[in-house]
DNA sequence: CAAGGTAGTGAGTCATCACTCACCATGTGC
DNA sequence: GCACATGGTGAGTGATGACTCACTACCTTG
């Protein structure tokens, strides 16, 4: 196999891992593992964990920039941004994407991964102001909504029903296009 | 001095430290440390770390239901959401609170954490409803914003201040009443 | 002052973890 | 058929971390 295709094998390995137990706990034993590769190994592909977290971050929210500039098309304003809307929430459905999120931000208190962490959400912010063109306050809502839904994704609240999580979590959150329920 | 007032103490040490590096981040050889006390009486006082975090989280949610007791006083709906807001705001001051939060969130994973999160979490929601008697789509938009405070606050936007810093965070988060700027 | 409870610690133990070193196997160009 | 890059590993190492054990100093009560 070629290093290309064991690295994105890696780093999707790697970001399951890391979305469910966080930098500092997970061990580069445990990706390796479910990589399927020896753990020295991990660091000829990487020089660090660090390193290879930063990418998982650096990948997670390139693919949501991805996402937005697909699901927008030519729409622009409050049309542009439901739709960006509907993609994040097709996202949810890949809980690990956003588990990472939760994630790098957890892990901002080192100084890498903060910089790494507020220059990725800053590009975001900057990519849906563009693509949407609208202003302040309604992004504003819109990241809102987004950080509410990353909270309710990591606590797995659609698999702990309870009185709450049906008042929390609009039924489009649970049923994307592709769902009959 | 009093087993009651060392806990209290550690109480205090813990969160700073528990909120900077998270649950599997931080060693209890750092709390004691910073608590001023040695490492083996922490374990006379909770019986295990996860023990410690577990009521570090309760505490944490308890007095933001309890700030929001105090803010709301006797105003409803409108009004009375505004009002938790600010106290919601000024939580912000003292950041720990908030990111010790988001760390519960990503420690979530972990089936007793998780299963406290969610408890804590949902006592919240519910006790915003009864003080607002607001529907679900308000209480929603409200925990949203909240979310994002929790952010914002744990990325330390704040204090590297950019360009979509301006636009994300309105000057009330940054201007609470005690402040001139 | 004896007896016992309360507050507190020094010095471990055993497991885990990030990272390294020396090494093997399989092509591929010459 | 050999030099050499590419892809890959077994077996460490030194540090750290959660948790334990055996112990001391001090206070209170009779």
């Amino acid at each position: 196999m070629t290093a290309g295709e064991r690295r994105a094998d890696v780093l999707r390995a790697a970001v399951a891992e890391f979305a469910k137990t966080g930098y500092q706990g997970t061990s580069t034993e445990d990706v390796a593992r479910v990589a399927g590769i020896s753990q020295p190994y991990l660091f000829k592909m990487w020089p660090t964990k660090k390193a290879l977290f930063i990418s998982l971050v650096e990948h997670g929210f390139e693919r949501v920039r991805q996402a937005f500039v697909e699901a927008t098309g030519e729409a622009t304003g409050d049309e542009a941004l439901d739709r960006m809307g509907e993609a994040y929430g097709e996202l949810l459905r890949d809980r690990d994407e956003l588990l990472l999120q939760m994630q790098s931000y957890a892990a901002c208190d080192d100084p890498e991964i903060g910089a790494v962490t507020r220059r990725e959400f800053g590009r975001l912010w900057r990519q849906v102001a563009r693509l949407s063109g609208l202003d302040d306050e309604r992004l504003q809502q819109f990241f809102a909504m987004g950080m509410l839904m990353n909270v309710v994704a990591s606590m797995d609240a659609t698999n702990h029903p309870s009185q709450w999580v049906k008042a929390c979590v609009p039924p489009a959150w649970l049923a994307p296009p592709t769902w009959d329920g």
